[in-house]
DNA sequence: AACTATTTATAAGA
DNA sequence: TTCTTATAAATAGTT
């Protein structure tokens, strides 16, 4: 969509790259708004722009309710999850262990906010810094673990499945690795992009959510029993974390002006019905300027003002058809099973 | 974009809200993988169709690292995000840590008199923690260049001698894992002990890389130890973070389908080099309705059949050629600042 | 930050 | 459903 076909490549040059992500992104954002709307469900998306910057989006529930109810699924319905792009290495490290610590993480967060509510702590500096060493230390861990993978250490390996898995996924590697290499040759000889075939993915997905199932779920069952004590923290975990939520919409109650924005949004668009959790501000922009974050304001001054003259005209605003627009998980009803998983089309058109 | 416009309101009619789903879902995907390539970021995209299935998309690094990445974020560098929508609620975190963080900064000028009175301990303690830091920003720096020997992207490797370095490790941990497979059947004969084993195993892997990989578990483990005598929570934290996952990581089932998929899938691609990680060219309709749908395997083949021909066949394991592994990610400091903060717009045109 | 020429995504219809 | 087609939308390159 532009000027001329974009080929689907990392864009070299900086100052495009940054360009063309803010401009993705919010085309991106918007559809995932549309989504969660027009379907009634839960999205939750992050981003990182070049620069590091986060963005994130997600529907009416907050991101960390929707990831946590990703991973409060069952084990099953998670591997039956459709998935992009499954690049579905690293056996040894899926699943729950990991979701665990980030479970962990969330928690060691909250704790960490509780204990500054604490009139007791310590210097904030020195907390500050702690908590930068456990977000390093995270860090450290996760990359060794990565590591691990790629480079056993023949001290720690003692299964001999695992020391095949490790070989499989070196063998893997290597040969992407020698890809890579015969397209740069080729591509040196034939100095000119060969057009037309721009990405050849894997594609594997699907593929390979049948290998994940088929060993992943052997793996996951074996990883789950041996943690078995920590499931009860896993479990606990959850409840805290999600508990807080269910309480905090309540016992916030008008103190928390966004919800209360939220809340209006449903006025704003009162008649509509909806709830759209985002576009309030086309409709009110003096009343947020007081409920924003101020960080937050710029971007939402500049939609309104350059906006707000389209916006009014249109039907954002009517009646509601009718209904229940709250729950509507009625699973019952919805005999769909998403079989039509069809992968998206790269260029298709 | 449709016969009509849509209104962007929750779709009663099942059926159509589950199809509207099923379109729209593989529409975003697709934008979000398009995104993470062009900008080369990490995403990370959750969604649960209206049947409640999970559905989601991750770009180069998984969706629970991309989730780590999130949490692991400092909290300012959050409160900074840019949120869509920002129903700033999150009564228990967000807000809470917001304003504790004043009430932080509030009281730092009280430490900051007491660290005025008593400088040596405090400001001793600070430069600890500091030193901490640092030592681990290296050691994930370390990681990082490290994992990337192990898993090129090859959408980023572009020298050849870093290719060919990255295949001779490749090649060598090869090597060690295959010994350390023989050395293990060898000694299963006889009763196994599976610690206190010395193996030395040839492999040629002697950069200074492998040599702090060698050790650098045990390193990491000291280093906090002894750097530990600052903040007992976050090292108990960081331990029982760790334990469960070292456990975790052993087992695993020997035959993992999907790895070998993915080797498929890079032959296939094999002439291109390119390695997508999920999109398969589109060369015809036709072949795609027949391909793409009912189980896992057709929309493999399917990429298969249609690019075969252009695959030129080639060797999956070659002789590395030596080289020194040249780093050459210079990644130029993105001065960006996503100042383009522009809201999506809702109705646009 | 805007502006179009184009490419894409998709709502209906078959 | 799945495929096709008329339209609405997104966006690449420009100004």
């Amino acid at each position: 969509m532009g000027r001329v076909k974009l080929e689907i490549k990392r864009i070299e040059n900086n100052t495009n790259r940054q360009v063309t992500f803010s401009k993705r992104r919010n085309g991106l954002i918007k559809k995932a708004y549309e989504l969660s709307i027009l379907c009634d469900i839960d999205i939750a998306l992050i981003m990182f722009s070049p620069s590091g910057r986060l963005s994130h989006f997600s529907g009416k529930r907050r991101i960390e309710d929707v990831f946590t109810r990703y991973i409060n699924l069952p084990d099953q319905e998670r591997e039956h999850a459709i998935i992009f792009p499954d690049h579905n290495k690293h056996p040894d490290l899926q699943n729950k262990e990991y979701l665990l610590r980030i479970l962990q993480q969330l928690r060691s967060d909250n704790d960490f906010a509780l204990q500054l509510a604490n009139p007791t702590a310590v210097s904030s500096e020195i907390e500050e810094l702690q908590q930068e060493i456990g977000g390093l230390q995270q860090q450290v861990r996760m990359a060794e673990d990565q590591i691990r993978i790629y480079e056993p250490d023949p001290l720690k390996i003692t299964s001999m499945a695992e020391l095949e898995s490790s070989e499989k996924s070196l063998v893997d590697t290597l040969s992407r690795v020698t890809q890579r290499k015969e397209y740069l040759l080729s591509n040196q000889l034939s100095s000119f992009d060969s057009s037309g075939i721009q990405q050849m993915l894997p594609g594997s997905f699907e593929n390979e959510v049948a290998g994940w199932l088929a060993n992943g779920g052997h793996n996951h069952t074996q990883i789950y029993d041996a943690s078995a004590p920590l499931d009860h923290q896993l479990r606990n975990l959850s409840s805290s974390l999600y508990d807080p939520f269910s309480q905090g919409t309540s016992s916030n109650g008008g103190a928390d002006p966004s919800s209360m924005g939220e809340c209006h949004v449903s006025v704003t668009n009162g008649s509509d019905g909806e709830l759209p959790p985002w576009p309030q501000p086309y409709t009110s922009s003096g009343h947020h300027s007081t409920l924003m974050q101020p960080s937050l304001m710029p971007q939402y001054q500049a939609m309104v003002s350059s906006n707000m003259p389209e916006i009014i005209p249109h039907e954002q605003v009517e009646i509601p058809v009718s209904s229940s627009n709250v729950q509507a998980y009625n699973e019952g009803a919805d005999n769909y099973h998403d079989q039509n998983n069809k992968v998206p089309q790269l260029n298709g058109h």
